[in-house]
RNA sequence: UCCUCGGUAGCUCAAUGGUAGAGCAUUCGGCUGUUAACCGAAGGGUUGCUGGUUCGAGUCCAGCCCGGGGAGCCA
């Protein structure tokens, strides 16, 4: 366009290797960050989406067209060919002397982005702008170069990734309120004689649902890949407003045969080590930007996740400490309660201010697959609580003992039918086997140091909420 | 779903029950190295919605809608 035919650099490709560049002549497109003018020159501060931080180019009116480009607003696209220069400025290395510049898209004038801070509540109601932002442009890359990690990890380690079904036909999992997927017309339902729907002509013949989990499908494929992972959208239709909930979300789920609860957590602990060091490694300009604006201490806690051990410590000690802690709980502390927010936030940031693996639940409290333990009190189950977060990591080792997992579903009044294939394994060459999952936003929210799963989300789905 | 705080210009926020305000943004003008540039001027309002109290409501009351935080549920 406009006649430049050189071939286009990226921006990030001048940060990484300035020197490649120096003196000589270079062609540039993206979008205006911010542009300051004089009567003469000015500076344009350009975002071409490659890299975190923006090139600074240098106006003046050698510009055939530089009355035009003045008048440009934030966010409008340029193509810009210039020379590359040292910058007299003391916040820039480099920057590009444009020589002609080629005006692309103007952005209009009620542009709703300021050069000025936003709120995230303001920045959720324009989702479809944010991503031109500092935070979300940095969010967004981490949020890419960690799903990347998650891979690298698994795949290093010769896991298959296995695409279980997000449309799952029985409410199997019990994990929490599904979304129903039907064809038929909500106008003029069909019912069979006692009333209930009749779902037989429905477009799978059943009763449909999103996925809550994808972990009993993994099972199967674990039992002939051995190490196996998924990896994907999951949906929750539970009535939740809180910062860490979303009706969709993403979720990460190892399932690993001939391994044990230990084994599950050395894999868990070192993965969420993995994905810290990939996204410091690849993104330090993003890290360095959460670490100033978002959350100051966000560094120096990620350096003490990746550099220590968690810690691991069974139910009944948790509980133990709560109760000596003398801390006045809003929910009185007994064994054989559930942990609740407070207490899991009392252990990870009082306690012992680091990530913390919590085994060995009472089994009243935990799903039904989740292996009985010696004391037939307590099953093997694992939470992993972080500091701020709070619960990022469930998983267990399953019960693999066929006639232990019948019994289990016959106290809880589970329909052995349903699950007649997921009880199919353990009558064909059942083992020892463990798996967890990670919700992937909170993952995110932990690295970057963002507060709200909403703000990790490109379009987040929640109670109400299902706008763009 | 419960508790709590909030909703005023495009954005961020002011305003004892008594004339609706500022900064930024926008438009116009000025400025020869800016860094959320700076200086001057102008335009910009059904104070979330409905009803009530009052001579008079952005302000007080009731209901509803929307949003933040906390709780429950969970990842």
């Amino acid at each position: 366009m406009g006649g430049i035919n050189m071939e286009t650099v990226f921006v990030k490709q001048i940060f990484r290797n300035p020197d490649l560049y120096m003196n000589k002549e270079v062609e540039l497109s993206g979008w205006i960050r911010t542009i300051r003018d004089s009567k003469k020159f000015g500076f344009i501060e350009l975002n071409d989406g490659t890299f975190f931080k923006n090139l600074q180019i240098v106006i003046d009116d050698s510009l055939d067209n530089f009355t035009e480009v003045v008048k440009l607003n934030i966010s409008s696209a340029i193509t810009v060919q210039g020379e590359l220069v040292e910058s007299p400025g003391a916040k820039q290395p480099f920057e590009l002397k444009a020589k002609q510049i080629v005006i692309e898209g103007p952005a209009a004038a009620d542009y709703p982005l300021q050069k000025k801070r936003h709120t995230f509540e303001y920045l959720r109601t324009i989702a479809h702008l944010r991503p031109r932002t500092n935070t979300f442009s940095a969010v967004f890359r981490i949020r890419s170069l960690a799903a990347y990690a998650v891979h690298k990890f698994f795949q290093e380690r010769g896991f298959v990734h296995v695409h279980t079904p997000i449309i799952t036909s029985s409410d199997c999992e019990g994990a929490g309120e599904m979304f129903r997927v039907s064809t038929l017309d909500l106008d003029n339902l069909k019912r069979n004689p006692d009333g209930s729907v009749d779902f037989s002509e429905d477009f799978f013949g059943k009763d449909a649902k999103l996925t809550v989990s994808g972990q009993l499908a993994a099972e199967t494929y674990a039992l002939a890949f051995r190490n196996v992972y998924t990896f994907g959208p999951t949906f929750r239709a539970e009535n939740s407003n809180t910062p860490r909930h979303a009706a969709e979300f993403w979720m990460l789920e190892p399932e690993m045969a001939f391994a044990d609860l230990n084994d599950n957590m050395d894999v868990a602990e070192a993965m969420l080590k993995y994905l810290i060091n990939y996204c410091i490694e690849n993104a330090p300009e993003e890290m360095e930007f959460f670490n100033k604006f978002i959350d100051r201490e966000l560094m120096a806690r990620l350096d003490n996740v990746v550099n220590s051990d968690f810690r691991r410590i069974t139910y009944t000690e948790a509980i133990d400490i709560l109760k000596k802690s003398k801390h006045d709980f809003k929910y009185p502390v007994e064994w054989g309660c559930d942990l609740q927010t407070e207490h899991e936030r009392y252990i990870s940031e009082k306690v012992f201010h680091q990530p913390v693996f919590v085994i060995n639940y009472p089994k009243e409290i935990k799903a039904f697959y989740m292996r009985l333990n010696d004391d037939q009190k307590t099953v093997a189950a694992m939470d992993l609580l972080v500091p701020g977060v709070g619960e990022i990591i469930g998983g267990s080792q399953r019960e693999e003992r066929y006639d232990y997992l019948v019994k289990r579903m016959e106290e809880l009044g589970l329909d052995q039918e349903e699950y007649w294939w997921y009880l199919e394994t353990r009558k064909y060459g059942t083992n020892k086997h463990a798996g967890y999952g990670l919700g992937f936003e909170r993952a995110i929210m932990y690295i970057t140091g963002l507060s709200n799963i909403r703000d990790v989300i490109s379009f987040p789905r929640t109670v109400r909420s299902a706008e763009f």
